[in-house]
DNA sequence: ACTTTAATAT
DNA sequence: TATATTAAAG
């Protein structure tokens, strides 16, 4: 059933800033200073939580002098824990390739835009590689029969129809949103790592002004999602309230790393 | 240096 | 299965 093109628009901005759907959403991914600095306490208690080893590796927060001397740096060796790609984080994904258009929608700029503390280009990469297939074989069997059942993520997002017609123009012109107002829209930010968010704001005055002021934007948008509730679990350990962090240690010692609660539709 | 694609690993 | 990692090539 393809409804026309100018449908998918109205859609889409309706799911956009829904009190309900602002909520759950959470910071980031955990930033591995912090990660280090609350295992730091190992409440030992047998309480089943066994920690992980994995101490997330701290891609380059130090502010140490940057002699990236190779073999020095174990810490850059160390793995991180998989990344969860959850409904919320895919949509992140799904907004900043549609607003960078199709044509600048590469991995560095996508992470870049999303500003997902943590997120790396490889994460990107990898979703992004998967993502293509995903609208590849779309465009083919299309909506009749045999969709696969194993793309319920990418689903879960609605496809801007130029993602699927090479032709006709792209890039986000059109539908930057006439309301969101960037400011007084803040209100505070309980956010413990401001720094990097800050640090990822101004990271983002690439190019011209115009575009800056467009991302600007747009990063607004997005930043209003995470605003944090500031859910304060009252008795319990910071773990938790550090970041939607979880580590499956029930089969063996992997770790997990989930951005957002998932919620099932 | 970065992206893309395919193959492979966990 | 979902994501990561690697290799090769542009």
């Amino acid at each position: 059933m393809r409804e026309e093109d100018s449908n998918w628009f109205a859609k889409w901005e309706e799911e956009l800033p829904s009190p309900e759907e602002l909520i759950p959403l959470s910071q980031a991914l955990i930033t591995p200073d912090l990660a280090i600095a609350f295992d730091l306490h190992r409440d030992n208690s047998n309480s089943g939580q066994p920690l992980p080893q994995t101490t997330p590796p701290q891609p380059n927060s130090s502010t140490e002098f940057a002699g990236d001397s190779p073999g020095d740096e174990p810490a850059r060796t160390l793995k991180r824990p998989r990344l969860v790609w959850t409904p919320q984080l895919h949509k992140r994904f799904v907004d900043a390739v549609a607003h960078l258009g199709i044509k600048n929608a590469v991995p560095k700029t996508i992470m870049q835009l999303m500003s997902v503390d943590g997120l790396t280009r490889e994460n990107v990469a990898s979703h992004l590689q998967k993502y293509r297939l995903y609208l590849k074989r779309m465009q083919s069997g299309g909506g009749g029969g045999g969709g696969g059942d194993s793309d319920h993520l990418f689903a879960s997002s609605p496809v801007p129809p130029h993602f699927l017609h090479p032709t006709s123009r792209q890039s986000s012109d059109l539908f930057i949103p006439s309301f969101v107002p960037i400011s007084t829209q803040q209100q505070h930010i309980a956010a413990p790592p401001s720094q990097f968010l800050h640090r990822q704001i101004s990271a983002v005055n690439f190019t011209s002004p115009t575009k800056a002021t467009d991302q600007a934007m747009f990063l607004a948008r997005q930043q209003s999602q995470l605003q944090q509730p500031v859910f304060r679990p009252s008795s319990l350990h910071l773990h938790s309230q550090v970041a939607n962090y979880t580590q499956d240690l029930d089969s063996e010692a992997k770790t997990v790393l989930t951005l957002f609660p998932t919620r099932d539709d």
